[in-house]
DNA sequence: ACATTTATGTCAGCCATATTGACGTATTTC
DNA sequence: GAAATACGTCAATATGGCTGACATAAATGT
């Protein structure tokens, strides 16, 4: 019933087949605009119906997830990594660490810096949405040939800022492909 | 300096060399969702600074670009659209409604619906997103086989829920891909 | 040794965006 | 005429960002 009027509405004017009223739709990615809005919707949304039995949000989910991928991560790198402020990190860190998913330790070198890891039940937590999120990237890669998956690989690292100020998470991603071993900051120089 | 540390420390755990305590990382797709996360992160960043000039934010740049790419939305596919509720909808529609990015329309059929449409100013400023966009996907894209762009497209199409309650939304990506003629809820059933 | 810088934490308050629940109003439908 | 629908709105609340200010401990520089 109300499927009728969607319909009537619902033609997609820009890369449809409309004319287009102004300048037409030259070579605009309005498909793959809307497919990222969409994939990341309902991708993300895996871990959100997981979280919200925990009463965790996506924020303590991106702190959760960097800390146990990035042990010893320090507190000054995270904030670069997620782009928020030591006083937003706060909130959500505490949480975390009150309810025992992370732990923090002094650094050997320097004493100042509090080194975050996840704990056993931070891990458990973090493997649990990371098996889920896997489970749909699994599904949607089902059938790609080897070239074809590196070819999505090779376009979301190249949708990412090189000369972003990020410094740290830039190089991770660097590594993240596969250098894995030479902690040096060269390569992903495009 | 700092970055003595960093190195040190930023070596990944699950995707890398090292054993990895509990249960490994058996086939987990680790790499996929932290690009995922920074491909994304840095895509809506390019409007978001936009937008940022014009005091308008990612709710703002939702609602104006799904209006303006599909005239005619009734109120209630939005919502379905976007996963929010009407009272948050309200706030950011009053404000583009008010400043004059999108307008009303009374529903031929059904007098109690409000079409909403974009008027210029709003598609001058969804065209000038899109096109922001639209570069940095160009850019990923470059020296892309056709063959290969079109397995990026297939992958963010199978990120998305079929079976979602969307109804909406998940016909439009059926059409999205090249149907856009038939009205038909065919289609995308994988 | 003392001053400065760095790494971190924290207090207080603000803003944007989301939520739920309740209610109002016009219009369509049964 | 009653009920359901499409939409708007009021009020209260939560989350996750933000800025500014200030505190503490440890490292660093002169």
């Amino acid at each position: 019933m109300a499927d009728i009027n969607v319909n009537a509405a619902l033609n997609p004017v820009q890369g449809g087949s409309r004319p287009a009223p102004d300048a037409s739709a030259q070579g605009l990615r309005w498909d793959i605009i809307e497919l990222l809005f969409f994939a990341y919707r309902d991708f993300v949304g895996d871990a959100d119906h997981v979280l919200e039995t925990f009463g965790f949000g996506r924020a303590h989910h991106r702190v959760l997830y960097f800390v146990s991928r990035y042990p010893g991560l320090k507190v000054a790198d995270l904030l670069g990594v997620l782009r928020i402020t030591k006083q937003s990190l706060g909130r959500v860190l505490k949480q975390l660490l009150d309810e025992g998913y992370i732990v923090q330790k002094e650094g050997d070198a320097d004493r100042r810096q509090r080194l975050l890891y996840a704990t056993a039940k931070g891990e458990t937590l973090v493997r649990r949405l990371v098996t889920l999120q896997t489970a749909r990237i699994d599904a949607a890669l089902a059938g790609f040939s080897p070239a074809e998956s590196a070819a999505v690989r090779r376009f979301l690292r190249a949708m990412i800022d090189r000369d972003s100020p990020d410094k740290v998470l830039e190089q991770l991603l660097g590594l993240a492909q596969g250098v894995a071993q030479g902690a040096g900051p060269q390569e992903a120089k495009e």
